[in-house]
DNA sequence: GTTCTAGAAC
DNA sequence: GTTCTAGAAC
């Protein structure tokens, strides 16, 4: 192949030839790579007669085929006119007429349009009104499918000029080539601007497309694209209730591209874009570096609270981050995670800077973890440094804005700044500082190699960690729907880049129209879960914080905390001015029955089952399953599980020993019944109540998805584990994060999709697989089985 | 055509 | 929370 030091070169050549007047261009180019763009520019300026022959409009401006063009291509090289063959031409065989025809009566070249794939996805799910009805949805399936049939056009063909454009500078210079090209002109033969096979951003963009030669090898030599985990450039769709599932072309593989473990590949990558705008956590092992955690029960507690979390959220995924291949975390998680059967595909190891997955390991995450101090400021070493140098100070201005410290077990969600160099380079638009536990004598809190509090204490890092991770989702989803109605226009730049699984949630949005509720504001300022936030300005006992006097509203919490605390105490100094605003709401009145049946049961006589000073049971009214009672308490102001404090479990360990006794009651009578005791994360009607529900969901009452959802995701909060939190950080874990609500319907038992309700309610009716283990192990369920074993 | 969902009203 | 119903989905 010849090279050309000019490879753009517009200055036409010789002039004097009169044998091949014409000339046929075969534009190559994935849909949304800029061919008509391309076209069009040249003809506008151009200084010869030029025809485009575009194969979606050539009949009558609607899509014909390919006889269609090459007659129309032959008229206009009769008539003396150059032509454009604007269609994709990406494979040999799609060119070849076309070449053929042009051959005998003047030069053919190819002009090939090889820009990212991404960024021709998303222009393509962008664009409206496309000629060829590729647009939305559909059009990154296309995309990835026609890119991965891609054969480079060759002079072999019997092209006499081929020019590669791989960037938006490559295709301006080569508009003005052809545009400078006059009537007789004609232009340098060869390829020109084609890159080198071992180029990194070549390499990048067959990665992307997983067509590697078999040959690239990754830095530790192993194939870097082996059959096993051969990747396609995976395209989230919205499913019809409007979340992001992956599409079925994820099954095998997702793109936890690249092997470079033979003993748990499955779960480990290094390299390949994960261009699919998937909710992405990049996390580092938190505790095992600095803070000298040990790493066998580290790893114990990152697989099990991943597990707890993959449990309760679909169309996530994380990832944990080492920069070292032979990190030993990684691989003690990689094989506890492989034994405990976690979806490769919803959790992997990243071998990598946390700070430079896109840019330089091609993987997309739009939220990262940030192992910080309780100070949360930069410096340090490691992540935490690494994750402020590169986010500029942007990062540590927001974070200062969200929290002046954090105590150890918790973590805290700040937004990034669209000017940061992290959120602008890497997509990353979340940054969730985390602080574990310390066995490192030399750092603060030290905790003298007391594992039990440790595990505790790291245990609950992470869960705070997954937790708010999740509530960025449910933030982001009502940003998008402010912007979607034009209120504001948060800056993503996965939506640009990525664009497909995003651009597809707008097309949803923009059908559901504005949704904007009270309590959805809430959420959406603060894009911490409830308890994150009080475990933030609360004083933590448990963890070795003195109270804090500012804290008034507090003060029956722990008192006995202290053992470690000091003048320095972090605790204090957290900012609380996001948390005061969120757990008041109003009520509408028809969410006021149960406080009204709680204040004045004299007056319900009808439905009241049992009466105390302190709760009433009744039946619920519509009730979801055969069984189906509520314990409601009657304490006046008490109104959802947010508000529930520690001054409050004796109250709950009634309500819920009176659950248990209702449940006990009615396993007498029929002992197949299977009992759940739980609270809604955020109750419809006002009055604190607990569910005591059978988990048959066998009533004509469960009607549409909400039933079914708060119920049977995380937004059902089991009152034993309720309880526990309470006992522990003052306050119930409770995800605020109403898309719970809407996600897929799954059944409870056999975690199977069905598309309705009904279609659901016939597959439950019938499954016959156990009731998942973490609640029949953490003694959530109430059966006969445990009634006589407990 | 029927089934099903989701938003409005209460 | 439910009911009603328009219109989307099938």
């Amino acid at each position: 192949m010849e090279s050309d030091p000019n490879p753009h070169d517009p200055s036409p050549t010789g002039g004097g030839e009169e044998a091949k007047k014409g000339l046929v261009v075969l534009l190559v180019g994935a849909p949304g790579s800029g061919k008509s763009t391309f076209c069009n520019d040249v003809m506008a300026a151009a200084r010869r007669p030029w025809v485009r022959v575009c194969q979606d409009t050539i009949a009558n401006g609607k899509q014909g085929t390919k006889l269609q063009c090459l007659m129309s291509a032959a008229t206009a090289l009769k008539d003396g006119k150059s032509v454009f063959i604007d269609r994709c031409n990406l494979e040999q065989e799609q060119r070849a007429d076309f070449v053929k025809l042009g051959e005998a009566q003047a030069d053919v070249h190819a002009v090939v349009l090889d820009l990212p794939a991404r960024l021709c996805i998303s222009r393509s799910v962008k664009r409206t009104g496309h000629e060829g009805k590729l647009q939305g949805g559909n059009a990154a399936v296309v995309v990835n499918r026609m890119l991965q049939k891609k054969e480079l056009p060759k002079l072999s063909e019997g092209f006499s000029r081929i020019t590669f454009c791989h960037g938006e500078n490559d295709v301006k210079d080569a508009v003005k080539t052809y545009s400078n090209l006059g009537p007789l002109g004609d232009l340098s033969a060869g390829v020109f601007g084609q890159k080198n096979k071992d180029d990194k951003v070549q390499l990048g963009i067959m990665r992307f497309l997983k067509k590697v030669d078999k040959q690239d090898q990754d830095a530790s030599g192993n194939d870097v694209t082996s059959d096993r985990n051969f990747t396609q450039a995976i395209v989230p769709r919205q499913d019809s209730i409007g979340n992001t599932v992956t599409a079925e072309l994820k099954n095998k593989n997702e793109d936890h591209g690249s092997l470079n473990d033979e003993n748990s590949s499955e779960r480990s990558f290094v390299g390949g874009s994960s261009c699919n705008g998937i909710h992405t956590l990049a996390f580092p092992s938190i505790s095992t570096s600095d803070f000298q955690f040990d790493l066998e029960k580290a790893s114990d507690i990152i697989v099990d609270s991943v597990s707890d979390f993959l449990k309760k959220f679909d169309s996530v995924r994380l990832v944990l981050v080492d920069l070292s291949d032979k990190s030993k975390i990684l691989s003690l998680v990689r094989k506890k995670a492989a034994e405990k059967n976690i979806e490769s595909n919803k959790f992997f190891t990243f071998v990598g800077d946390i700070t430079q997955l896109y840019t330089k390991g091609n993987f997309r995450c739009n939220v990262i973890a940030n192992a910080t101090n309780w100070r949360l400021k930069p410096g340090g070493g490691g992540v935490n440094a690494a994750i402020y140098r590169a986010a500029g100070d942007s990062l540590e201005i927001a974070t200062k804005e969200r929290a002046e410290t954090l105590s150890p077990g918790n973590s805290v969600v700040v937004p990034l700044p669209s000017s940061s160099p992290l959120h602008l380079r890497e997509g990353v638009t979340h940054v969730i500082h985390v602080l574990g536990p310390n066995m490192n004598p030399q750092r603060p809190n030290y905790l003298k190699n007391d594992y039990v509090e440790g595990c505790k204490i790291l245990h609950d890092a992470y869960s705070s960690l997954f937790e708010n991770f999740a509530s960025i989702k449910c933030q982001m989803r009502n940003e998008s729907k402010r912007s979607s109605s034009g209120i504001s226009n948060l800056q993503n730049p996965l939506k640009g880049t990525t664009g497909t699984c995003f651009s597809h949630s707008d097309q949803k949005i923009k059908q559901e129209g504005w949704y904007y509720s009270e309590r959805n504001k809430k959420c959406k300022g603060f894009p911490f879960n409830a308890a994150a936030k009080e475990k933030m300005s609360t004083p933590h006992g448990s963890h070795g914080y003195a109270h804090s006097e500012t804290h008034s509203d507090v003060s029956n919490w722990d008192e006995n905390s202290s053992n470690l605390s000091s003048s320095s105490n972090p605790g204090r100094e957290v900012k609380e001015k996001k948390c005061a605003e969120v757990s008041k709401r109003t009520w509408n009145a028809w969410a006021q029955a149960l406080h009204e049946i709680a204040l004045n049961p004299e007056k319900h006589k009808d439905v009241v089952m049992e009466l105390s000073d302190d709760f009433v049971v009744l039946n619920d009214l519509y009730p979801k399953a055969i069984k189906h009672v509520l314990v409601l308490s009657r304490l006046h102001g008490l109104d959802c599980l947010v508000d529930v404090r520690k001054e409050h479990l004796p109250l709950l360990k009634q309500m819920h020993s009176v659950g248990l006794k209702w449940a006990e009651t009615f396993l007498r009578k029929d002992s197949s019944l299977i009992f759940r005791l739980g609270y809604h994360s955020v109750p419809s009607m006002r009055q604190l109540h607990l569910h005591v529900i059978s988990q048959d969901f066998d009533s004509v009452h469960l009607k549409n998805k909400k039933h079914w959802n708060s119920f049977n995701t995380s937004f059902f909060r089991d009152s034993a584990e309720a309880i526990k939190e309470i006992e522990r950080h003052g306050v119930a874990t409770v995800i605020e994060d109403e898309s719970l609500l809407k996600m897929e319907l799954r059944c409870h038992r056999c975690r199977s999709a069905h598309p309705n309700i009904p279609r659901l309610k016939s597959h439950i009716a019938n499954c016959k697989a156990p009731l998942p283990a973490h609640l029949l192990h953490n003694g959530l369920l109430v059966s006969a089985a445990s009634k006589s074993v407990g």
